[in-house]
DNA sequence: CATCCGACAGCAA
DNA sequence: TTGCTGTCGGATG
């Protein structure tokens, strides 16, 4: 067992020396044999950049470029999995990036620092669990603390009006004080001795005591300040000029606050102030969701739009001087927007990123030999937009950016100078509490001949899940369109953002929701998007969203970057591990130049495929199998009126439900058995004013005469075929899996196919990542040949032998017999067989891959759609 | 009439 | 708490 504490302090010592000698100290602290790093040493030909691998552990690659992340995006071209380590590690002279291939987290740091982030290198010494670092749980503990007090505020003044709004406001004059603290801007810990010397312990005077204070802020001369309260100095800031409610306190509020004000907070890590001002304001009630995006993510999208190529300037500059002074003027002119900015992330990350850029700018310059005045920085805050509609969120987005900007003049000069200047900044103030949907965005950011960047995280909500308002806001946004209504609410912002970059060389980048990039979404949404001229310029594929808050958001996100088509750049598709140019990229962030829309009807020659009967019921139509039981034994007329029922999961995982299915002609029969009519009472209840259907029976009542055929609309990914299945007459599809009718055989061989299951993987939505069948959007445009009578005959029999072979092992589920890690060589190879005679249907040469098969169907569509 | 979706939902390990 | 995998209902075209 390794000692931890002296692995971390190793760590602590290798980053503060910082030699040559990096890598070998820092594996050798990890436990790798000394006779490993011997022999590394040993294949160093020289080169100060060729890479340390050691196999299935580690690979570090030292770089003299100053951007660590483009160098990661280089190396992603040639394919991280290539790779053969645990983690990929890039560092230059200050920093390291690593990345761990197995947890897909991004690790950004100096060398300095790194031993606060020693864990994450664990896996090297077999530990997988995570220990949270001390440095973190400081920062968390301020979170939950600031949360708390939230919380017990609201509590404690419960009944008075707007206690939401009355409490948001101290805590933005709060979150204000104790940063003003950690700068030195207040002479430091002078809240935390104020609050404690003049404060009954019962917090009775508290909210006097405070609300002097922040008087005490704005008056410049002084007059009428209290003594005790002399220390705080004049504060000009714009935006808390105005007298404020004040909320009661007591005991344990008081003892917060203390608290609170003894942390430090001299480090405004955007990632933790946004978990912070989460778990705040996500309880809003107006159904928007507020996620902060954590620095990793911000990273993917920042690089691809802007930065790799700012830093591309930088390295081919560095050695001219003029060439310098021209980048630092076009830096100092950029704008960055974020219309959906909620704390500021996003907007902190690139104010730092760029301030950092221009620093390395200006240092490059001071050692050029022909020097000659000397440059300070110019970039400020104020090239820094912004949009937000929660209130509080916006001004801890002003306030994150202004101590942003004094933490970084204290780094350079050692302490807070120009701090007049600094407030001007502040009270400028471009970031905007208001609706992005309906304010105009070149009111706020106006276009001018330089560079705009529009970045961010806007709200995701699905059509059926909007409030009022938000399908208002749709509704606006796409004044100008029909067919609009089944809109996410994201796709206001992509529209909104075309529609601002269109014939300008300015960019944007969010990060969205995957749905915006599948299903009928694609159809919807992306032909208004394209009519602005624009066109998607890099995208980074789908991966599960993560940020440092308590509970992470179950969605997965996509990045998508787009330009004008007047300013055209080489195009990128990024995943996980790999980036790769192509010519074009569509909407499903794949190459082939193609938008599938829903179908009403097959265009190709297949039997139609409608979804199954759907209870809507509240469940009072639906028995389990324990239920059956009972009533059966009471009643055994009942018998007579119960069907066995599948969706997809009964279908799937072989489970045992049933329905009550009554013919019109037998219902007062039915209507004898008590518990039959009392379902049926509950059902008619829940339907009234719904539905005309009578509460006997299911919202569609088809049925079979002799087998059809059942499509799970919802299954696992991992599975290398959908399964389908024939049922009889007896059994009921409901609206949870499609289903064709007196289904002839070949179809199901047509269904079960490869090339039918890849087409149904790319152009059908998902939820999340699961497959999502649909028969508009995947049976209906799918592609297929007509075929004569004797293919049919030969996938029929091919589609015997793949049910003769689950027939072999019925005692499997679906699920099992389709394991994709334990299906039986017989099912795949039945299976196989299917696939090449359909694929026999398309052309006589086979096809070589999925990406073979993909296209030709694309082609076939785009021919079939003329 | 009948569909496609969910800043998901619910269960198991 | 994480991993895995499909419910349910209804506004919408």
């Amino acid at each position: 067992m390794m000692n931890l504490e002296k692995l971390q302090s190793d760590v602590k010592e290798i980053g503060a020396d910082n030699g040559p000698d990096f890598i070998y100290r820092f594996l050798l602290s990890y436990g790798m044999p000394k006779a490993t790093i011997a022999r590394l040493r040993l294949n160093i030909t020289g080169e100060e950049q060729s890479p340390v691998h050691v196999p299935n552990k580690i690979y570090y690659q030292f770089t003299s470029k100053s951007n660590l992340l483009s160098l990661f995006n280089l190396l992603k071209r040639d394919n991280l999995n290539k790779i053969k380590a645990r983690f990929i590690c890039i560092a230059n002279k200050d920093n390291i990036l690593a990345y761990d291939m197995n947890t897909e987290e991004t690790l950004l740091s100096s060398k300095k620092e790194l031993y606060k982030s020693f864990d994450f290198f664990f896996p090297l010494i077999g530990r997988e669990k995570k220990v949270i670092t001390s440095h973190v749980t400081v920062n968390i503990k301020a979170a939950e603390r600031f949360a708390e007090l939230y919380n017990e505020l609201v509590i404690a003044n419960k009944g008075t009006n707007d206690v939401d709004k009355i409490v948001s406001n101290l805590m933005s004059r709060l979150l204000f004080c104790f940063f003003a603290d950690s700068v030195g801007l207040i002479s430091r810990g002078a809240i935390n001795k104020i609050v404690y010397n003049f404060s009954e312990e019962s917090g009775t005077n508290l909210s006097y005591l405070l609300e002097s204070m922040f008087k005490a802020f704005f008056i410049k001369d002084r007059n009428g300040v209290p003594d005790y309260l002399m220390e705080l100095p004049f504060l000009d800031i714009h935006m808390f000029n105005t007298p404020i409610e004040l909320p009661r306190f007591n005991k344990r509020t008081r003892k917060l606050i203390l608290e609170i004000s003894e942390l430090d907070w001299s480090d405004v890590n955007p990632d933790i102030l946004g978990s912070l001002i989460q778990s705040i304001v996500s309880t809003d009630k107006n159904n928007i969701n507020y996620n902060f995006t954590s620095v990793p993510n911000i990273y993917k999208l920042i690089g691809p739009l802007f930065l790799d190529e700012l830093y591309e300037a930088y390295e081919s500059s560095k050695n001219e001087y003029q060439e310098c002074l021209n980048l630092l003027n076009r830096i100092s002119k950029i704008k960055i927007f974020d219309p959906a900015c909620f704390t500021g992330n996003f907007l902190i990350v690139i104010y730092k990123e760029l301030k950092e850029l221009e620093s390395k700018i200006v240092e490059s310059m001071r050692n050029l030999p022909n020097s000659k005045e000397v440059i300070t920085s110019s970039l400020n805050i104020s090239q820094f937009y912004g949009i937000e509609k929660n209130e509080f969120a916006c001004i801890v987005t002003r306030l994150g950016l202004f101590f942003t900007e004094c933490q970084i003049s204290i780094l350079q000069n050692g302490r807070l100078t120009f701090v007049d200047h600094l407030l001007e900044d502040l009270n400028r103030n471009n970031i905007i509490h208001g609706n992005a949907t309906r304010i105009s965005w070149n009111d706020i950011c106006p276009n001018s001949d330089n560079e705009i960047y529009v970045v961010g995280n806007p709200p995701y909500k699905g059509a059926r899940k909007q409030s009022k308002e938000q399908k208002d806001d749709v509704e606006f946004v796409f004044r100008n369109h029909n067919n609009i209504k089944d809109m996410d609410y994201a796709a206001c912002w992509f529209y909104l953002a075309s529609k601002f970059v269109g014939n300008s060389k300015n960019a944007f980048a969010f990060v969205t929701t995957n749905s915006l990039t599948q299903g009928q979404l694609v159809g919807l949404l992306w032909p208004k998007i394209f009519d602005e001229n624009v066109h998607i310029s890099f995208a980074h594929t789908e991966f599960k969203w993560k940020n440092s808050g308590k509970n992470n958001t179950a969605v997965t996100v996509v990045i998508i970057g787009i330009r004008s088509d007047v300013s055209p750049k080489r195009k990128f598709i990024f995943t996980q591990t790999t980036a790769y140019e192509v010519p074009w990229i569509n909407p499903y962030l794949t190459a082939p130049k193609v938008i599938v829309k829903k179908q009403r009807k097959p265009i190709s020659n297949l039997p139609p495929m409608p979804k199954g009967n759907m209870p809507y019921d509240k469940g009072h139509l639906l028995l389990e199998p324990h239920e059956v039981q009972e009533l059966v034994n009471q009643y055994p007329t009942s018998k007579k009126f119960l069907k066995r029922v599948m969706g997809s999961d009964e279908f799937i995982n072989d489970l045992e439900r049933w329905c009550i299915w009554i013919d019109d002609k037998d219902l007062n029969e039915a209507l004898l058995i008590p518990p039959i009519k009392d379902r049926i009472n509950h059902v008619k209840k829940f339907r009234l004013n719904k539905l005309a259907k009578p509460p006997h029976q299911f919202r569609e009542t088809n049925i079979t005469k002799t087998y059809s055929l059942i499509i799970p609309s919802v299954s696992s990914e991992r599975r290398t075929y959908i399964p389908i299945g024939f049922v009889n007459e007896n059994t009921i599809i409901t609206n949870l899996a499609f289903s064709i009718y007196d289904c002839d055989p070949w179809v199901f061989g047509v269904i079960s196919s490869k090339m039918h299951n890849l087409w149904v993987r790319t152009v059908c939505g998902r939820l999340e990542s699961r497959i999502r069948y649909s028969s508009q959007l995947g049976y209906n445009t799918f592609p297929f040949p007509d075929i004569s009578n004797s293919q049919k005959e030969s996938i029929k029999r091919c589609v015997y032998d793949i049910i003769t072979e689950r027939e072999n092992q019925s005692e499997k589920s679906i699920a099992q017999m389709y394991d994709p890690d334990n299906m039986s060589e017989g099912l795949l190879y039945t299976h196989m067989i299917l696939d090449a005679n359909i694929e026999r249907c398309y052309r006589e040469e086979p096809f070589h891959s999925d990406q073979e098969r993909l296209e030709f169907l694309f082609d076939l569509y785009n021919r079939k759609g003329d």
